[in-house]
DNA sequence: TGGGTATGTCCAC
DNA sequence: TGGACCTACCCAT
């Protein structure tokens, strides 16, 4: 699923070419039907992103939350911004597709009318034949301007809230660096060291902290050299202070590139095979069995948070 | 072409 | 604890 870095490329999405205008709302799947009417012919006023939740606020102080989950993912098209995608997320296209500069990697591309996904991975899709474009398969929400559409698939929340359930949902999520800023390094380092529980359990608990997901959780804790086993009270503050501040840091990368770009330092072919390649993208993500980048010990596996964990058990102590 | 797996969370049992 | 959600991708056949 879309860790963090996807849902505030999404909010920023909706940002850009959603609000002003009134918007159709409809669930062509009809499992949204009643919210959906309870949205519809309304403007939205902002989009916000907390962790791995998405927030649309309409102007009846109405919202709609959406929880993308494992396989959720919302589709754009029509006249929307595009930010610049790698070769490979343009899906092997040719150039110019977006209108974008091609050297200028956090450029944003004309508007014009395209197809864009957004989910765990980009991809921009034909040119549309029709518009509005028919919705395909079990869309459970559309949002419709003049200009603009989105349609959301298979998110494991989607509701409409009042601004009281808005508040109570974020307060139960633990800081996000792009909400909370620096503020949240305190927060963070006072939920992970009063909890007797290991850190790599306290990292994809969002309420320690909100957006981490289990790319993220593995590359963290490589990064820091961190044994993923180690309770959160026995880590050093010093080292939770580097790995808040590194989070951050990797937060930042994937807003601004649409990837989990967790290997710094790389240049050259091996940083192009990193971005065409998710198998060269990671430090031990996905990497059972294989040798540790660093010190080639097999890189371990194991079942944590109900997730597969990985790890180097040499450089991670 | 078909099966297994996956970036996540909630809920029924 | 296991299933539901519902899709994309990779690999074996």
């Amino acid at each position: 699923m879309p860790e963090g870095h996807s849902v505030h490329r999404i909010a920023r999405q909706f940002e850009r070419s959603f609000t002003g205008p009134p918007v159709a709302v409809t669930s062509p799947q009809g499992r949204f039907a009643a919210g959906a009417e309870a949205l519809d012919g309304h403007a939205v006023v902002q989009a916000r992103a907390v962790g791995k939740q998405m927030f649309l606020e309409f102007d009846h102080a109405l919202w709609l939350r959406v929880h993308l989950g494992m396989y959720g993912a919302w589709d754009f098209a029509g006249e929307i911004a595009v930010e610049t995608l790698s070769p490979a997320e343009r899906g092997g296209r040719g150039t110019g597709v977006v209108g974008a500069n091609e050297d200028s990697p956090w450029s944003i591309g004309a508007p014009r009318r395209a197809r864009l996904r957004m989910a765990e991975s980009e991809k921009l899709g034909p040119e549309l034949a029709e518009w509005p474009p028919p919705p395909v398969g079990a869309v459970r929400v559309r949002l419709l301007t003049a200009t603009a559409v989105a349609d959301l698939r298979g998110p494991t929340a989607c509701e409409v809230q009042t601004p009281e359930e808005v508040d109570a949902t974020i307060a139960r999520l633990g800081p996000d660096p792009l909400v909370d800023g620096p503020a949240g390094e305190d927060a963070f380092v006072e939920n992970v060291r009063r909890r007797n529980v290991a850190i790599g359990q306290l990292l994809m608990d969002q309420e320690v902290v909100a957006g981490i997901g289990n790319v993220y959780r593995a590359e963290l804790l490589f990064r820091a050299r961190l044994d993923p086993y180690r309770t959160g009270k026995d880590v050093p503050v010093e080292l939770l202070r580097e790995l808040w501040r590194d989070w951050s840091y990797l937060l930042g990368v994937g807003v601004e590139t649409g990837q989990m770009l967790t290997m710094d330092g790389l240049t050259g072919d091996a940083l192009e095979r990193a971005k065409a390649n998710r198998h060269d993208r990671h430090w031990v993500y996905h990497r059972a069995g294989q040798p540790c980048r660093v010190c080639g010990t097999p890189i371990a596996t194991a079942e944590m948070a109900t997730r597969n964990l990985y790890w180097c058990p040499k450089d991670q102590t």
